[in-house]
RNA sequence: CGGGGUUUAGCGCAGUUUGGUAGCGCACAUGGUUUGGGACCAUGGGGCCGGGGGUUCGAAUCCCUCAACCCCGACCA
């Protein structure tokens, strides 16, 4: 294609929404334009990366026997009503009805409408196992959608959903996906990390997230150099590291300590270190109250003590509920003679003459110890992971990073398949419940991750196998007809040997054709310049500095390598 | 949803304190000079100053109100 009748709108400036380095790309090479917050339109350039994206996710799917179909994106909402979804998604879902007063929703993912084809569809174990999948647009209204095409409300999504027989048929099929996500992103030039992920409220036997490691990213993961151990924050199991394990119990004492309710001035108080307190933080789950404590120098991880709970709604309590609860102001809960459920982290269930709150506005007990002064309701890992923690598979130090999660696989069970009835016939001719997975890949998030990966001060540096064009052929002076000519000719023959290409023949100064092809970031960049007379033109790549003078044929050769070989 | 910020030409911004004819740079159009890393000169087109209401002789500017967008946080199957 010729660049002067191209629909490529770049910008010089950054646009002031933009704070992210892929979100400013996107927008500057002219790949997309916002419509609304978190919407957005993709342009001619931008929508061929998000098709060579989805291309190489279909290859790697049919490969694993995946096959593709593809469901409304409008759906009725008694398929969520049956899971019990409709009301869960609360208003993260986009909700409409129809001239009739009927309920539909955009939908936010596809378990539910799968489950009931293929329970309509298949009735026999010899139909099993079955994967399906689409890539599809996905709507959820985020309540902060954010970094462009990172986080937004409408994006593009290839879900998959598995059959099987039984768990083994799972792992089988799981382990198919697992094998397809890896080369799929290694084709698309991501480095990333798979970590162990929360099955959460979902249920489900495993889960394991694609995370691109980025400082932008929104998923905390923590990991292991010395062995392979990698999960996320939700999931990372969290090892007591304990001091003074000799130390004598003494007895609780309560103490006045006024004007001293955080852990910061608790510490001025008692002059000593965070390490010797447990905070407890009164919670409210669903219509329950309860209490969960951490050691005072650590964070509460809410998933993990979610999850522990089977609650659905899950925040801090507010002041008011404190008071009632603990008959104090916040910062002066503690768990001696609450009548709540007391939840306590596995570090402090070893911790020793530790201070706590008192239940009193204006004191702290210390010396306290579990069993003799309270007893906890249950002890469990609740807490954040940090770096330097010891990993708990080898016992090193393990270290976090953060991450943008690309794709997300999970063994779903029969969750979908018991609420909604979705069974075969064994080979006794007895009724079965299927067991589902299911496989998400997030295309315009991988697009934003590739050029969060890729890139440098002068624009976007893609990877051959996702670049909107393989290559551009520069005249350096338009006017210039051996130039020009000779570019036309390398352009053709280019084309001729299915090469994508594009030929920069607009009547701009040389300076503006390199700027614009450095920003779209074409992997290969051909210049022909004053040397076009001896068949002689400068070849260069995106991805490194260097610039070589070749002749037309090796040009034209070298390419047609470099495209055919990644 | 809480806190903060922004909204003036396609993009980036000034002007608002102190009310008095709507500005700058880039981009765009035309002509000319240039031509290996976002050229220069000249001329020109482009605005409901986010919307509505009010105060005033007069509002981009002051007041009320609504909205959109961005950031931080909370939240996130």
């Amino acid at each position: 294609m010729k660049l002067s009748k191209m629909f490529i709108p770049t910008l010089r400036e950054v646009p002031a929404e933009a704070e992210i380095a892929s979100h400013q790309l996107m927008l500057r090479a002219g790949l997309m334009r916002k419509l609304a917050a978190g919407v957005y339109s993709y342009l001619p350039l931008g929508y061929r990366t998000i098709r060579k994206i989805e291309q190489i996710i279909r290859e790697e799917m049919d490969r694993e026997d995946a096959q593709e179909l593809l469901m409304s994106a409008i759906l009725p909402s008694e398929f969520y009503q049956k899971s019990g979804r409709w009301d869960v998604f609360g208003p993260e879902m986009f909700r409409l009805k129809d001239r009739h007063d009927r309920d539909f929703c955009l939908g936010p993912t596809h378990e539910e409408i799968f489950t009931e084809t293929v329970k309509s569809e298949v009735k026999s174990y010899k139909q099993l196992p079955l994967t399906l999948y689409q890539i599809q647009t996905k709507y959820r209204d985020e309540r902060r959608p954010r970094f462009g095409v990172i986080r937004s409300r409408e994006f593009v999504m290839k879900d998959a959903y598995s059959f099987d027989r039984d768990n083994k048929g799972l792992d089988q099929s799981y382990e198919k996906m697992h094998r397809a996500y890896c080369k799929a992103f290694d084709r698309l030039g991501l480095d990333y990390i798979i970590v162990d992920a929360d099955t959460g409220a979902m249920g489900g036997s495993g889960s394991q997230e694609f995370m691109v490691k980025s400082e932008i990213g929104e998923g905390v993961i923590a990991f292991c150099d010395i062995c392979d151990y990698a999960a996320n924050e939700e999931k990372a199991q969290c090892i007591p590291q304990i001091e003074d394990i000799k130390e004598e119990q003494k007895t609780a004492e309560k103490i006045a300590t006024p004007e001293a309710k955080t852990i910061e001035e608790l510490m001025h108080f008692f002059n000593c270190s965070s390490t010797k307190f447990a905070k407890t933080l009164i919670y409210k789950a669903d219509d329950k109250i309860v209490a969960a404590m951490v050691r005072g120098d650590r964070e509460l991880n809410e998933t993990k003590l979610q999850n522990l709970l089977g609650c659905i709604e899950l925040e801090m309590a507010d002041a008011e509920t404190v008071m009632k609860i603990t008959n104090a102001d916040v910062g002066f809960a503690g768990p001696i003679g609450l009548d709540i459920d007391v939840i306590v982290d596995l570090e402090v269930a070893q911790m020793k003459n530790f201070v706590v709150g008192a239940n009193e506005t204006g004191f702290h007990y210390q010396n306290v110890n579990i069993d003799k002064d309270f007893t906890p309701s249950i002890v469990k890992d609740i807490r954040n992971i940090i770096a330097g923690d010891e990993c708990p598979k080898c016992g090193k130090k393990i270290q976090t990073a953060r991450g943008i999660e690309v794709g997300h696989i999970f063994k779903l069970g029969t969750k979908y398949s018991e609420a909604l009835n979705c069974t075969y016939l064994d080979e006794n001719g007895k009724e079965q419940v299927m067991v589902m997975g299911c496989y998400g890949i997030g295309v315009n998030r991988s697009m934003a991750a590739i050029i969060e990966q890729n890139n440098d001060q002068n624009g976007i540096i893609w990877p051959m196998s996702v670049a909107p064009y393989h290559a551009i052929v520069i005249p350096v002076k338009e006017k210039d007809e051996t130039q020009m000519s000779l570019a036309q000719d390398i352009y053709q023959k280019l084309q001729d040997a299915g090469v994508e290409v594009v030929l920069d023949d607009r009547k701009e100064r040389p300076g503006v054709k390199f700027k614009d092809a450095d920003l779209i970031g074409f992997p290969i960049r051909i210049t022909v310049g004053k040397k076009a007379g001896e068949g002689i033109v400068e070849y260069k790549l995106r991805k490194n500095e260097d610039r070589q003078e070749l002749t037309v044929n090796e040009a034209i050769e070298a390419t047609i390598n470099i495209v055919n070989n990644g």
